[in-house]
RNA sequence: GCCCGAGUAGCUCAACGGCCAGAGCACCGCUCUUGUAAAGCGGGGGUUGUGGGUUCGAUUCCCACCUCGGGCUCCA
C-alpha cells in the first residue's frame, strides 16, 4: 500500500482497511471510517486492491463526515421500521449538516396517511441510541436484481429505485452492481454504501424536525414523512453546531425587525406583503441613497416604469408563457386585461425600443429600483426572504456582442465594490451553463457569451464553479454568495446575459459600419430584492447595525432632569451636523434609560451631566467598547463624522483611547 | 398548493374541561432626581385567530377556514 504521505507499507494478501488501520495504531484503528484505495471509497473490511494508494477517512474531514451521517440515517430507518409496523422506507442521503430519510407509514383506520409528531421523534430517537449501543455491524453484500427484488418486496419504493428511474446519490444501482447493507436479521438496505464498520461509531446526532417531502420531490406523487436529524463526529462538534443554530435563531431577522420596530407583516395586508415603519424605512432610505450614488457615478441612467401593463406587453417578452406560475391574476379594464409586473426587464426593453439606437450609446445602462409582484405560494413565504411584494435594484445592459466581456468584468467590480460597503468581505462566484434541452439562441452565441463570462471571471482573478445546465433558458449567469458574519452563505447578486428579449422586441442599433445590429442584453440585480437584502443585513449585523445605517445613531441622556435642555442641546447640534439623535426625558433612573437605548442596538449613548454642562462635554458609551468621560463634543461630532464617511463597520473605532469609567457590557 | 406544528394583551409566555383568563416587559399617570444595562406605586389594555359542533359548562375536546413557523417545490 502507498499512504498519502508516501510511506509505503506491506500487508498481508487480502488485508482490508481495518487490517491497514490497525496497523498504524490504535487511534486510527478506533476512529477510521471507510479506506479510500485509488479514489474509490471502500468499506473498512473490504480487501484492499495490492499496490493502492489509501488513506483513511475520519470523522474530522467532510468525506468522512459524509459516512457517518448517511450511516446514520440508516440507524434512523432501522428504527423507524421497527416502531412503525407496516411502515416503509425510500431514500435516506447525508446533507449539509445532517442527514434524512423518507418514510411512508401507511394508512390508518380511516384511510389516512399515517404521520409523525414531534413525540414519535423521541421514542426513534431513544431507539436509534439503542442500536448504536448494540454495536451492530454494516455488512455488505453485493445481489442480482432477482435477489434483490424479494429482498424488499415489501418496500415498493425501493423496487422503484431498482427499477432505475432515477439516480438517488445515496442509493440506487450504479455500474450494474446492486449493493446491500445489512445490520441485523430484520434490517437490511439498499445502498450503494460505503458505511461506518458498526454503529458503535456513530451517536452525535440528533433528531431535528419531521416534515412533509414528496416522493422524488414531486408534487404529483405521495407525499412522504421526511425525519430531519443532524451528526456530527464527536460530542463537541455536535455541540458548536447546535450553539451555531441558536445563534442563527438570535438572529432571525424576523424576530429582530419586529424587536427593533423596523417593519412588519400585518395580517389585514396579506401574506407575503410588509410595511415598512419609521426606523426601519430609514435605513432603507440610506440603502437606496447610497446604491442610486454609486449607479450615478458608474454611468447608469436612471428610468421609472409602472407597476401595471397590458398582457400585450408579457406576451411578447414571453412571460405569459414562461413565467405565468408567478404571475399575480390578471385583472379586467376597458376592455384589456393588465398584469402587475413581475419583472422590469420588458419595460426597460420598451424604453430602448422607443426610437433608433446607435452604437454610440451602447452600452446603455438603465436602472430602476423598481417594485415587482409575484405570486409565491402560501407555504413559501418566508418573512423577508420569500415574498410577494419587493423592489429589485434592478438593471438591464445593452450591448453589442463585442463589448459584452469587457461590461461583465466592470460589473463585477461594481457589485463586489457596493456589496463591500455593506460589510460583505467573502464572495463566491458561480457560473450557470447552458441547458441543453432548454434554450433559446444559437449555439455559437452561447458559446461566445459563456466565454466572454469565463474569461471575466478570470481576468478578475475570481474561482468559480460551473455549475453545468443551471443557466435560465435565455442565456448564461453568474451569481455571487456572500458569507455573512456567522459563516452563512446566501445567494445575492446575479449577472445573467439574455439573448432571448433583444430577439422578442426587436431591439436593434446601428453600428459604425452602418449596418443594423442586435444587442445582446445583461439582467443584474446587486442587492437581488432590497428586502431580502435587507433582512440578510439584519442576520449580518444581528440588528446592530453600523453608524452610518442605524436608524438612530446617538441617544443623549441627562443625568438629572435639570440636564435635560443641555442634553436637548446637544442632540440639535447633532441634528444640525446631519446626525439621527434623539433624547430621553430623566423621567427613569439613568440607567434604565440607558439599558432602554442598549437595548435598541443604538451605536452611542451619551450622557451629560454636571461636568459635561460646564465644560460643553459628553460621555460617550459606544455599542460595545468602554465608556469615555469629559470627551468635546466637536470631538465626537468628527468621530461620527469619520465613522460614517468611511462606512465603518466598528463603533467607537478601535484607536480610541478609552478612559475607564465603568466597563460597557455589550447587549 | 401539500405534510407537520403553533395561534391567549403591542411583545414574551402562564392557566387538570369548572369561580371574574393571569404574569413580566411595553404603554399611560403619580412619586423618586438619578454619572453609565431594569426605582416605587397605581392604571388602561382580551369576544383566548374566525365560524361551527360536543358538553350543564370550552382557552382546553372535535370539524372547517384563516394566519404564522418548519419542510417539499421554486427562486431574489
Amino acid at each position: 500500500m502507498v499512504l498519502p504521505d508516501g510511506q509505503t507499507r506491506e500487508l498481508p494478501a487480502g488485508a482490508t482497511g481495518a487490517d491497514l488501520a490497525a496497523s498504524l495504531g490504535r487511534r486510527a484503528a478506533n476512529d477510521a471510517l471507510i479506506a479510500v484505495a485509488d479514489g474509490e471509497q471502500l468499506d473498512l473490511n473490504r480487501p484492499l486492491p495490492d499496490g493502492a494508494s489509501v488513506s483513511l477517512v475520519f470523522g474530522s474531514s467532510d468525506e468522512g463526515l459524509e459516512v457517518l451521517r448517511h450511516s446514520t440515517a440508516h440507524v434512523l430507518a432501522q428504527a423507524v421500521l421497527r416502531l412503525y409496523p407496516g411502515a416503509t422506507f425510500s431514500i435516506g442521503p447525508p446533507i449539509t449538516d445532517g442527514f434524512y430519510y423518507d418514510f411512508d407509514l401507511g394508512l390508518d383506520d380511516s384511510g389516512r396517511a399515517r404521520t409523525f409528531s414531534d413525540e414519535d421523534l423521541e421514542a426513534i430517537e431513544a431507539e436509534m441510541r439503542a442500536i448504536v449501543a448494540a454495536r451492530q455491524p454494516f455488512i455488505r453484500a453485493e445481489v442480482d436484481r432477482a435477489a434483490a427484488g424479494e429482498l424488499f418486496a415489501a418496500h415498493p419504493y425501493k423496487i422503484e429505485i431498482l427499477d432505475g428511474e432515477a439516480d438517488d446519490p445515496a442509493s440506487g444501482p450504479e455500474g450494474g452492481v446492486i449493493t446491500t447493507y445489512r445490520n441485523t436479521v430484520e434490517f437490511v438496505d439498499l445502498c450503494r454504501g460505503p458505511h461506518v464498520p458498526d454503529t458503535g461509531r456513530l451517536g452525535h446526532f440528533k433528531l431535528m424536525r419531521v416534515a412533509g417531502a414528496y416522493w422524488r420531490g414531486d408534487e404529483d406523487r405521495q407525499m412522504l414523512q421526511r425525519i430531519y436529524g443532524t451528526a456530527w463526529g464527536s460530542k463537541g462538534e455536535l455541540a458548536v453546531h447546535l450553539e451555531r443554530l441558536e445563534e442563527a435563531a438570535k438572529r432571525d431577522h424576523r424576530r429582530l425587525v419586529t424587536e427593533l420596530d423596523l417593519l412588519s407583516f400585518p395580517a389585514e395586508l396579506g401574506g407575503g406583503l410588509a410595511v415598512w415603519h419609521p426606523k426601519g424605512a430609514v435605513i432603507r432610505k440610506l440603502m437606496e441613497d447610497y446604491s442610486r450614488d454609486r449607479h450615478s457615478r458608474g454611468g447608469y441612467e436612471f428610468v421609472y416604469t409602472p407597476h401595471l401593463a397590458n398582457a400585450q406587453l408579457f406576451e411578447t417578452s414571453g412571460h405569459l408563457d414562461f413565467y405565468a406560475d408567478g404571475m399575480y391574476p390578471p385583472m379586467e379594464m376597458d376592455n384589456g386585461i393588465y398584469y402587475p409586473k413581475p419583472m422590469n426587464c420588458p419595460m426597460h426593453c420598451l424604453i430602448f425600443g422607443q426610437r433608433q439606437r446607435s452604437y454610440r450609446e451602447l452600452p446603455l445602462r438603465l436602472f430602476e429600483l423598481g417594485t415587482v409582484y409575484r405570486y409565491e405560494r402560501s407555504g413559501t413565504l418566508h418573512g423577508l426572504m420569500r415574498i410577494r411584494g419587493f423592489t429589485q435594484d434592478d438593471s438591464h445592459i445593452y450591448v453589442p456582442p463585442e463589448q459584452l466581456g469587457d461590461e461583465i468584468e466592470r460589473l463585477l467590480d461594481f457589485v463586489l465594490s457596493v456589496l463591500n460597503a455593506f460589510g460583505f468581505e467573502d464572495f463566491e462566484f458561480k457560473l450557470s451553463t447552458q441547458d441543453p434541452d432548454k434554450y433559446v439562441g444559437d449555439d455559437e452565441g452561447w458559446e461566445r457569451a459563456t466565454a466572454a463570462l469565463r474569461a471575466a471571471l478570470d481576468r478578475r482573478g475570481h474561482d468559480y464553479m460551473e455549475a453545468e445546465g443551471e443557466a435560465a433558458f435565455y442565456g448564461p449567469k453568474i451569481d455571487i454568495d456572500v458569507t455573512d458574519a456567522i459563516g452563512r452563505s446566501w445567494q445575492l447578486s446575479t449577472i445573467q446575459v439574455d439573448f432571448n428579449l433583444p430577439e422578442r422586441f426587436n431591439l436593434r442599433y446601428t453600428g459604425a459600419d452602418g449596418e443594423v445590429h442586435r444587442p445582446i442584453m445583461i439582467h443584474r440585480a446587486l442587492f437581488g430584492s432590497i428586502e431580502r437584502f435587507f433582512g440578510v443585513l439584519v442576520e449580518h449585523y444581528a440588528g446592530a447595525f453600523p453608524p452610518w445605517l442605524a436608524p438612530t445613531q446617538a441617544v443623549v441622556l441627562g443625568v438629572r432632569d435639570d440636564h435635560d435642555s443641555f442634553a436637548s442641546s446637544v442632540a440639535a447640534q447633532l441634528a444640525e451636523a446631519g446626525f439621527r439623535a434623539e433624547t430621553v426625558p430623566a423621567d427613569d433612573p439613568l440607567g434604565a434609560r440607558i439599558r432602554r437605548a442598549k437595548l435598541g442596538k443604538v451605536p452611542y449613548v451619551l450622557v451629560v451631566g454636571d461636568d459635561d454642562v460646564a465644560a460643553g462635554t459628553v460621555g460617550v458609551n459606544p455599542r460595545s467598547q468602554k465608556v469615555r468621560r469629559d470627551v468635546p463634543l466637536a470631538e465626537f461630532i468628527a468621530q461620527l463624522t469619520d465613522e460614517v464617511d468611511s462606512k465603518a463597520t466598528d463603533v467607537g473605532g478601535a484607536s480610541s483611547t478609552a478612559t475607564d469609567a465603568g466597563s460597557a457590557e455589550q447587549g
